[in-house]
DNA sequence: TCTAACGTTAACGTCAACGTTAACTTTTGC
DNA sequence: GCAAAAGTTAACGTTGACGTTAACGTTAGA
């Protein structure tokens, strides 16, 4: 593993050096190893998540805790992947994978939600595009005359 | 025109009182009607904005400064309208016009960026999805055997 | 080897976007 | 006609999401 310093990690994402160890701190991201001193050292995947983060934040308008919620999923979606599973146990894996897969499935519904508002807003720019065309042209006719 | 005071408008668009007095004073909704007392007097018009306003909020995770240079664009394009345009004039108004019309396509732009990203991160969570139905389905077999 | 550049924690500062409260006036129902 | 409900301005409080600074330890290169 390339050990990515903190520093390096904040140049590639756009982040700074304090928003990183920031989302350390609320959860959204796993906390990185540590040098003999005590430096974070980072690997590829904490700079994929951030970049995600990023577009959930920035794109999506979510907060950090509702980010935290979908981070949350697939992280227990990992954790429950590690468990050796006893035969006695599996009536409890599906009822916890029945109740991740109710939470992923509003999270997709909340997502569509959003998607078919920005689809209307696209419209009502569209509208004010056309104004403008509109008016583009008329004065233009206008100009000739 | 029905004189709407301030609660219903509140009630109507699920904001507080506060918030909508508050995005008045940023600009964002133009300055309603006053009764004899000073109380606001709004109309449907605000309704509609305010609920676009919501919109780009919620939805798009605009800032309220972003949003205000969306609302300028309209208030800049009804001005011109009204306006009697001299001969003299026309092509400065063809000017304005075609300024509008490139802040207008930028903003198109932005949404259309934002809808791109949207989609990826839906296919993110259906990815997610697609790992619980399976684990779903492969315990739910271990359990016949 | 030593110093400049970079790292660490911890605490306080800031800004947007409202919420809350106070002190007051207007409107409405009986 | 008058209390209660709802409106007003103005000022201060709060919360989320970091920025900034201080005081200090670590690491890399000449």
């Amino acid at each position: 593993m390339e050990h990515l310093k903190i520093d390096d990690v904040a140049k590639e994402c756009g982040l700074t050096k304090r928003t990183i160890r920031y989302y350390e701190e609320l959860g959204l991201i796993p906390p990185p190893e540590r040098s003999e001193g005590g430096m974070r050292l980072y690997t590829r995947t904490h700079i994929e998540r951030l970049k995600q983060i990023m577009n959930a934040r920035d794109v999506l308008g979510f907060s950090l805790q509702e980010i935290l919620d979908f981070v949350a999923v697939g992280e227990n979606l990992d954790e429950l992947k590690e468990q050796y599973v006893k035969i006695e146990e599996v009536d409890a894996k599906l009822a916890q994978l029945r109740d991740i897969e109710a939470i992923v499935s509003r999270q997709l519904d909340m997502v569509d939600q959003k998607l078919a508002k920005m689809n209307e807003f696209r419209k009502d720019i569209e509208r004010i595009q056309k104004r403008v065309t509109d008016g583009i042209a008329k004065f233009s006719k206008e100009k000739e005359s």
